[in-house]
DNA sequence: TACAAAGTTGATTAGATTAGTCAACAATAT
DNA sequence: ATATTGTTGACTAATCTAATCAACTTTGTA
């Protein structure tokens, strides 16, 4: 029951990526630099998001990666999505059919209310949301230093 | 980002032996058999749930295992943390010093409310309440067969 | 007491998944 | 032209999962 580093380092390229988005297209060697994960993965994790039309990419010397949404409109439930599948924990919760028990099982009834738990938190935020958390986090973390 | 075998077989093994308490020892065979799930296999899933003390076995002929704790004070994260270990998506939910990136990352924040949204349901349902809601589920799946 | 029924434990295994690396290629700016 | 950058697919090592099997221990009962 956990996150792959796809769904993991994919999420914090994209925010990585929001948190620069005013410098224009973003070269994939600078976002693997900054993130510490090694340049032929991460082109591995941007794949889907280019294919999802979540980031549009530009090949060539100064080419590079960016936002195709402003990240207000980028729920994380979407990025998770495209990143890992469906939230779902058991197969059955989104696909009754595989299970024959499906209709009558009342552990499923729990594997979808956790579903719905964990899509309330994704769908409830947005990059937006994480790059102002991080800004307002390194400002804090830069003041500490005066203390 | 699934539940594996370990943690579904072994939460419908408990329900069903949450189901059958009144029976007194409930062998592992009918357990396996009930639950379509090797016999083998299910003893791998009983292993810990006893050691964790949730469960009593007695060895030999007119053998089988039973409930220590009433149903309505069994947990399903009590539950789900013996089988599945912590529920916590990412390692360094449960600990920081994995990544030194940790204190400032603001998609670890993410991945706890995650933790804290599914522990909200794991918390508020016991065994009891699947019991209840098995039994009504049956009764009126049965009853659908007189309309 | 002997035997059968039941749980316990550990070894082993096949298969799937994960987390990558590497190389050949395509597109673009200078 | 050439260097830079993204794209794609093949490949691999390591890990995890989902079992199975066998040897063993304990206990009830004839």
């Amino acid at each position: 029951m956990k996150v792959s580093t796809k769904g993991r380092y994919g999420l914090r390229a994209l925010l990585d990526l929001a948190l620069h988005q005013d410098e224009g297209l973003v070269p994939l060697k600078d976002i693997a630099r900054r993130q510490e994960f090694s340049l032929p993965y991460l082109e591995h994790l941007v794949a889907p998001l280019i294919a999802a039309g979540l980031v549009k990419s530009t090949r060539g010397a100064r080419g590079g990666v960016l936002l195709l949404k402003p990240p207000s409109e980028v729920k994380l439930s979407e990025v998770v999505e495209i990143l890992e599948g469906s939230i779902a924990l058991v197969d059955c919760v989104n696909n009754p059919a595989l299970c024959h028990r499906a209709g009558s099982c009342v552990t499923r009834d729990i594997w979808i209310e956790m579903k719905r738990a964990m899509s309330r938190v994704l769908d409830s935020t947005t990059l937006q949301d994480l790059v102002e958390r991080q800004e307002k986090r390194r400002q804090t973390e830069t003041g500490m230093y005066y203390i």
